[in-house]
DNA sequence: ATCATCCACTGGTACGTACCACGTCAATCT
DNA sequence: AGATTGACGTGGTACGTACCAGTGGATGAT
C-alpha cells in the first residue's frame, strides 16, 4: 500500500518563456483558428516555415508534431502537412473537460453541490486507488448543469493529505474543484482512465437529473492519475442521453 | 461535392525494415510486455540507451516517444523513464478496435451479418459523409459477440468506387470488413472521430441483443476519415451495458 | 492521346553537438 | 537536527547536416 506524500510545497514563480517549438505551433494555431488557413488548405512546407521563423526544422518539426497529436494538423509524406477539418479539431479532451467543453459547444456550464462527506474507502474503490480498505476519503457528489439544465451527476473520491479537511463553503466558492484540490493538497493530475457504458438512471438519478427512472445514461468512470501515475481520485460520472462525449482515434505509427 | 477517385492500384511489394526508432521501440516494448520491465520501473536513461542500441539520442527520443504515445511508458523531466502501470497500458483504442479490444480482454470475439444493401444517403448521412444526398451507399449491419453472447449492433453505411460490388457471400466470409474493404475498395482509414451518448434499445434491438426493450445501450457513433481526411464510412454502433469502451486522456503539452 | 521517365518538392529518418531545466541526494553549513 | 548548497544525472530544447522515401507534375518517347 502506498503513503501520501506531504504536498505541501508550492511550485508557482514567474514562468519562463515558452519553448520556441511551442510559439511556432501557437503562431500556426491563431492562423488555423481565425481562418487564415483553411480546412484542408496546405500549411507552408516546414523548410519554408524554418525561414519565416528562423528557426531549425527540428523546431519547426517539433511544432508540427504538436498540433498534428492534437488533431489540428495531419501530415503526408511526400505531399506536405494540412490543416485537420473542422470536424476532427473539435474532438480534442482534456481532464476535467465538462466546463470547457460544454463552453465550446456554446453552452454555459454550472454546477450545484450535493454533499461534501467523509467516507472510509469501500474495498472496490480502495483497490481502484491502490489504498487499503477503509482508508479516509472525501467524497464530493456534483450536478453539472448546461445552460441550467442538468446533464450530468459526478461523484468523486480522493484521499486527502492528513491535515487537510475541505469546507463545503471552499467547495462551493471554488470555480473549480481540481484548481481548489491543487492548491490546498497539491493535487496534480497528469493523466486519466475512463470506461464508458450506459445504464439505466435510479429513482434518486432520476430526480436529480429530471428524466424519468429508467432513462438511459452514458456512465463514465474514471480514475485520475498523478504525476508518478498513482491514482489520486475515483469519479464515476452519469450523463444524460443528450450528452455527447467525444473521441478521437488514430492509427497513425499503430504499435502491431 | 467530392468526387470518388478510383482506388484501384495495390500498394503491394515488400516491405522494406522498419525505422532503427521503431525498432528500439519494438525491442523496449518486448521488454515490458514480458516484464523484464516491471510497472513504474525506470528504463535505462537515454544516453545509456544510446550506448545499448548504438543508435544517436534522437532515434531513442523517436522511440520512447512512441512508447509514450501509446501510453506504455512516462517520462518524467529530471527523473527518468517509467513503464507505464497496466492499468495504464491497456488503454490504447485503435480502428475497428472491437475484435483487438474483445481478445484483449480474453473474450473470443465472433460476427453475424444481419444483412448487406444498396441504399440512397439520406440527407442526414449524406452531410457527414460530405455526398449530395442521395447518393448510392453501401449498408453492413452486423450482430458483434463476445463468446457467442450478441454484445453490439454495428450499422455501417460507406461509398464505393463505380463498378464495385459487394456480394454478401464475401463479407461474410472476409475475417475483417475493413480488410475487405481495403481490398476490395481501397479503403484505408487513418482516423475517426466518435460521439458516445446512451439511448434506450427498440423492440427489434433488444431482439437482436438479447435484452429487454428500452434496456439502456451505449451508442458510439462514428465518422472514419481517409488519408485525405475525406469521410468515407459512417457507422452507428449501440452495444450492451456490459460492455465497455475505455479511453485514456492526457493532458500533456496541452494547447492553452 | 497514352504511357513511362524524370525531377523538384514534400515530409521522414538519422546522425552529431551543445546547452538548459528539473530532481535527487549527499555533502555541507548553520 | 535541520536547512542550504551544489554536483550530478535525467529528460527537454535547439541548432546543424545529410540522406531516404513518397508525390505529383513536367517532359518526352511512343
Amino acid at each position: 500500500m502506498r503513503v501520501l506524500p506531504d504536498m505541501s510545497k508550492r511550485p508557482a514563480e514567474a514562468s519562463a518563456p515558452p519553448p520556441r517549438y511551442r510559439q511556432v505551433a501557437d503562431a500556426l494555431r491563431a492562423a488555423i483558428d481565425d481562418g487564415r488557413l483553411a480546412d484542408n488548405e496546405a500549411l507552408p512546407s516546414e523548410r519554408e516555415l524554418t525561414e519565416q521563423h528562423q528557426v531549425s526544422r527540428d523546431t519547426i518539426r517539433k511544432a508540427v508534431r504538436l498540433l498534428e497529436d492534437h488533431g489540428l494538423v495531419y501530415s503526408d509524406h511526400g505531399r506536405g502537412t494540412f490543416v485537420a477539418p473542422a470536424l476532427v479539431r473539435r474532438m480534442s479532451r482534456y481532464i476535467d473537460g465538462f466546463s470547457e467543453d460544454t463552453r465550446q459547444r456554446g453552452g454555459l456550464p454550472s454546477q450545484r453541490i450535493l454533499n461534501l462527506e467523509f467516507s472510509p474507502a469501500t474495498m472496490a474503490i480502495a483497490q481502484l486507488l491502490q489504498l487499503e480498505s477503509g482508508h479516509p476519503l472525501t467524497r464530493v457528489r456534483r450536478v453539472r448543469l448546461t445552460n441550467g439544465v442538468p446533464v450530468g451527476l459526478h461523484d468523486a473520491y480522493f484521499p486527502l493529505p492528513p491535515g487537510v479537511k475541505l469546507e463545503l463553503q471552499e467547495v462551493e466558492r471554488a470555480r473549480s474543484l481540481y484548481q481548489l484540490l491543487m492548491e490546498r493538497a497539491g493535487f496534480a493530475p497528469v493523466e486519466a482512465v475512463e470506461n464508458l457504458f450506459a445504464a439505466s438512471a435510479d429513482a434518486e438519478e432520476a430526480r436529480l437529473l429530471g428524466v424519468p427512472e429508467g432513462a438511459p445514461l452514458l456512465v463514465c468512470e474514471r480514475i485520475t492519475l498523478s504525476e508518478r501515475r498513482e491514482p489520486i481520485e475515483y469519479c464515476l460520472m452519469k450523463y444524460v442521453s443528450s450528452y455527447r462525449y467525444s473521441a478521437r482515434i488514430t492509427q497513425s505509427s499503430r504499435l502491431v
